[in-house]
Formats: C-alpha cells, structure tokens, sequence
DNA sequence: TTAAACTTTCAATAATTACTGAAAATAAAA
DNA sequence: TTTTATTTTCAGTAATTATTGAAAGTTTAA
C-alpha cells in the first residue's frame, strides 16, 4: 500500500470509530490528520486534505485545542495559525479520558446521587433505590479506575494491572 | 421527590448519557424503564411510558436482546411477550464493555495492524508508522485491561486495582 | 491611522440518524 | 382450516446534528 492511501484509510477509519462513540466524525479527522503529518499545518492545509470549509476547520480545530490534545504553534515568517498534534499517544488517551470522565461521568454520578433523596419508603422505591445504589457503585468504580488510568504510566500500568489480575 | 418523578428523571439522564456515548437515546431509554421495573413489560407498556411507537418498541428491544441485557420474559395466561432487564449492574457493565470491545476496537487494531504494511521506507512513512505502533500499543493495552475486567468480579477487581495502583 | 491578512461566528442548509405507522408476516386459538 | 392476536419490517417523514459560506471581528504591518 502507499503511504498517502494508507494515511487517507487511517484518518477515515479513525473518524468512524469517533462517529461510534458520540465525537462528531471530522473532529477525529482532523485530529487524525494532524497526528501523522509530519509538520505542522495551517487551516488551509487542512481544508484542502479533508475537502471542508474554513469554518468547519475552525471550529473542529477549536474544540480539539479545547480538549487539551492539539496546539497552535507559530511558524517563522508566517502570519497565519498552524496547528500540531500532541504525538504521545499515551498522554492522548489520558486526556481524553480525563475530558469525557469530567464531561459525562461526574455529571451522572451527581444526578444518580441526587435521585436517591427519593422521599418514599415502599417496596417499590427500594427497590428503585437499591438500582440507583448498584449504578453509582460502578459507575463510581470504573471512574476510580479511570483516575488512577490518568495518573499512571503506560508500562507500568499495565504491568501492574496484570500482576494484580492473575490469579 | 415523588418516586414516580425520580424514575423519569433517571430514564432521562440515562437517556442523554447514552446519546453522548453514541448510544441510541431510546434504546437507553427502554433500557433504563426495564431495569427500574418491578415486573416484566410489555411492547404497549413500553409504548405508553415513553410515548414511542410500536416499531420503534420492537426495534430497540430486539437491539437491548441482541447486546444480552435484556430477556424475554413470557407471563401466564399471556400472549404477548414481555421483557425484564438482568437488574445486576456489574454483568450489565460487563456485557456493555464486552460487545463495544467486540464491535468497535477490536475491528479497529485490525486496520492499523494492516496499514503497518506500507511497503515504503521514507522518513514520513517511518513516522506514520511508529505514530501507527504506539496506537495500536495504547489500543491493545486498553483492550487488555477491559478483558480482564470482563472476567472479574467487581469488588475484586476495584480492591486489587488500588492495591496495585498506590504508589 | 488604514489596509490587508487572517480568524471567528452563525443563519441557512445539508447530511445523518431516528421514528412512525400501516401493511406484511407470523403464531396461537377457535 | 379461518380468525384473531401479536410481532416485524420498512418507506416515508421527522428530528437532530454537522457543515457551509459569507459577513463581522480581530490582529498585524505599512
């Protein structure tokens, strides 16, 4: 395969992984693109690879800066904005991570809590209770997990977690 | 708050959870009304809480059915089917993790194990690939972590977890 | 200053995804 | 059988989400 067909399969079959786990398909390209290029590219760069408009690229653009995984970086002689990716791949999933526990995960912890205060003691609320109670506990266990994921190193980590799970 | 309202308002949170995860809102929706049930629904039971349509009912359960987390259920003296959700939110968890594993990453390390094969040795494609290597590395670590997880038990896996994890 | 280069915003529109409802298919009862 | 109850399918439509493109805003340099 040639390096420019194999880069055009990666960053679309990056964006529809995206696209199944609710982040919007051009933002992953975009990401994608400027991951595996090699030095840093300007909105119009990214217009013409990806064939969209100069708003679009802005605003996806914008939201990766906001998520912490893409920076602007200033090129001598040049007046216009380029934009780099992170190349760590590991800090890459810690910060997404992060973003979507922050975004999505504490906000139902919060909701499912308040639900508790249901003021009502038949065997159907406690019941409805006890749903409630077994969701937090995972919820809260997999956000555990997810915190100690973003504070710890990539080897380590999993050699960790192997040690521990084995038996 | 009223037992009732409590109910609605975690079939809606659940609901917009689902939809940033890139899950269908109804499908979690259905999901969540089984699950805080105290006995099995049927189709028009489901139709009239959610004021949703017939097809759309039989859509999304069949969808709950096929992931595993959802059962039909027959009633005596019944003809119609009916449907509980496994109120064990651990096996519900696992189930999830198992199906999302199976449908979308592991699909996805299998594209990148096959653009590795660029036959081109430049400097670009030797970047590419390596950008390549470390995400499949990241992809295939997460992968691992989520098997284990699929095989243990929760309170297990949360205290041996942190054991591993402090400091 | 003013003009040019560039970025941001957002109303209009396109693309995608989800839902309805009625007809067709299936299954159980008469 | 035939009738009746129930489920499934899917073309048409509605709702949602993403994108465009041009105007407004901002920054730099002449």
């Amino acid at each position: 395969m040639k390096l420019d067909e194999a880069k055009l399969k990666y960053i679309h079959t990056w964006g529809s992984l995206a696209t199944s786990w609710g982040i919007n398909k051009t933002m992953a390209q975009v990401h994608a693109l400027l991951l595996v290029s090699t030095k840093p590219l300007s909105a119009e760069d990214i217009m013409e690879t990806l064939q969209i408009s100069r708003g679009n690229v802005n605003m996806n653009v914008r939201a990766l800066i906001d998520w912490g995984i893409v920076n602007k970086e200033f090129v001598v002689g040049e007046r216009k904005e380029f934009f780099i990716a992170d190349k760590d791949i590991w800090e890459l999933f810690k910060q997404i991570t992060k973003e979507r526990k922050k975004r999505e995960i504490e906000p139902v912890l919060k909701v499912l809590e308040e639900l508790q205060q249901v003021d009502d003691n038949s065997d159907e609320a406690q019941q409805f209770k006890q749903v409630l109670g077994d969701l937090s506990k995972v919820t809260n266990t997999v956000n555990n997990i997810l915190d100690k994921a973003i504070k710890a190193d990539e080897h380590w980590l999993l050699s960790n977690f192997t040690k521990a799970i084995k038996k």
